[in-house]
DNA sequence: TACAGTATTGGTCATAGTGACAAGAACCAA
DNA sequence: TTGGTTCTTGTCACTATGACCAATACTGTA
């Protein structure tokens, strides 16, 4: 125990919860922010959340933050992947805060009920490319939450957790391209799918057609295949693998 | 917000950071445990650890806790896994701890460092299999701790940080093995870890076979290839995938 | 020295998985 | 009806993997 150290004395800390919610919409991977009224970082983008209440526990206060924050009771996935104390991190007073990652799926239900003049959906890529400057450490937190998010696509195949109860295939596949930045071949992504079998069940309908048309794709639900492996593995291309 | 909550009055809580220090000895996985002096839990085991200070980060107090446990100034990795909330995690006040991950190859070094009737290596599987029991939630944070270096050991491929700076394939192999409950085939195991290159390095050198004999091991040494996508995958078996 | 034992290294063979690609099926719009 | 679009089905080549065998290079013992 080195001196000057006292450790009956302990620090004092805040502890808060802080929510990196994802959705897919157009395409796109996109991250729920909320607008800062006050200071400090006031009028800035952050992600959501919230203090953390004694009598709780961490999971829990996600919970509720989330349901505080989009109305919406339970997420398709709620996990923890990071905690972060730097000292400066916070101006006002020393604050650890431990960071969720969400994944919703319905996106309308979303931005309905939050105030809209407060809250927003925007692209991931434009937060990494930031062209929407984020308060605190918030940049760091949503580039560790994409980060995360791309290992559990792969190790636990959360894929069905962005897209509605049934999808199409086409839809899956988006999934994974827009998360990882790769391009599948349908035909072969369809298989691959289908070779480890319970991880999507056909329901038998069809959806209609886009606007610009085409043969409509089969509706498949989620099965029960939720834990460990994935179907889809990142293959790192040969020329990468030097 | 919700009533009969004032966020600028914010709860306090302590902050501390445990660290699971792992490390392959005698072909087990072994899990670094102390023996609490004080209460709560006196006498019992636990994982080691420490408040973590206002002025410095989260990492660094991790670090700091892990040389003065082990008077090892450096692992192969240390990596955060996981934070800790539970209101009646430490009876004695709110305590949230921030879990770290580190990876040791040299054992010799880590024993004599702490006082060997406070500091001891118990392989990991007694303390899943609760033959030995842990303080606190402990016992919840190692198996969070292995779960994630199984994950890290295919993603990330980690595995030389539990082997010296030159080890055979047998040696390699055994950390595979004794992470993740497999056994491969020396011959298959050997060829995979040489289909993506830069992964090791040959020395050159060899090594002196056991008393048992056998033929000399080739030695070989870490390559540059630290990150994504580790050589060795897990299959899961066709009868677990339906 | 000869021999059995052991562990590493190198190889073959069959099979499963993947990438590339072609062709058919089912819809829209003109 | 024709062309365009998208989804689905199928084929072919190649790679990765599991099972297995044989050669190699040591140790220890008779």
């Amino acid at each position: 125990m080195p001196a000057g150290y006292d450790p009956s004395q302990f620090p004092a800390f805040a502890v808060t919860v802080d929510i990196v919610i994802l959705t897919m919409s157009e395409g796109l991977l996109q991250v729920l922010l909320v607008r800062r009224g006050g200071a400090p970082y006031a009028g800035m983008w952050a992600i959501p959340g919230g203090f953390k209440r004694p009598a709780e526990t961490l999971d829990e206060a996600a919970k509720r933050e989330l349901s505080e924050e989009t109305s919406v009771d339970a997420a398709s996935l709620l996990t923890q992947f990071g905690a972060y104390g730097d000292p400066e991190r916070d101006p006002r007073m020393n604050v650890v805060t431990v960071a969720y990652l969400a994944v919703l799926r319905d996106v309308g239900a979303v931005v309905a009920g939050t105030d809209a003049a407060e809250a927003a959906l925007v692209p991931v890529s434009d937060v990494l490319d930031e062209k929407i400057e984020l308060a605190f450490d918030h940049l760091r937190i949503v580039r560790d939450a994409i980060e995360r998010v791309r290992i559990e696509l792969e190790v636990s195949g959360i894929a069905t957790a962005f897209v509605g109860t049934t999808f199409t295939m086409a839809e899956l596949r988006s999934v994974y391209e827009a998360i990882w930045g790769v391009e599948f071949d349908a035909a072969n992504f369809r298989r691959s799918i289908f070779a480890t079998d319970g991880w999507v069940v056909p329901t038998g309908r069809r959806a209609r057609p886009g606007s610009a048309g085409g043969r409509p794709a089969e509706l498949y639900k989620a099965g029960w295949a939720w834990c460990h492996g994935g179907p889809i593995h990142r293959t790192q291309r040969p020329e990468e693998r030097k």
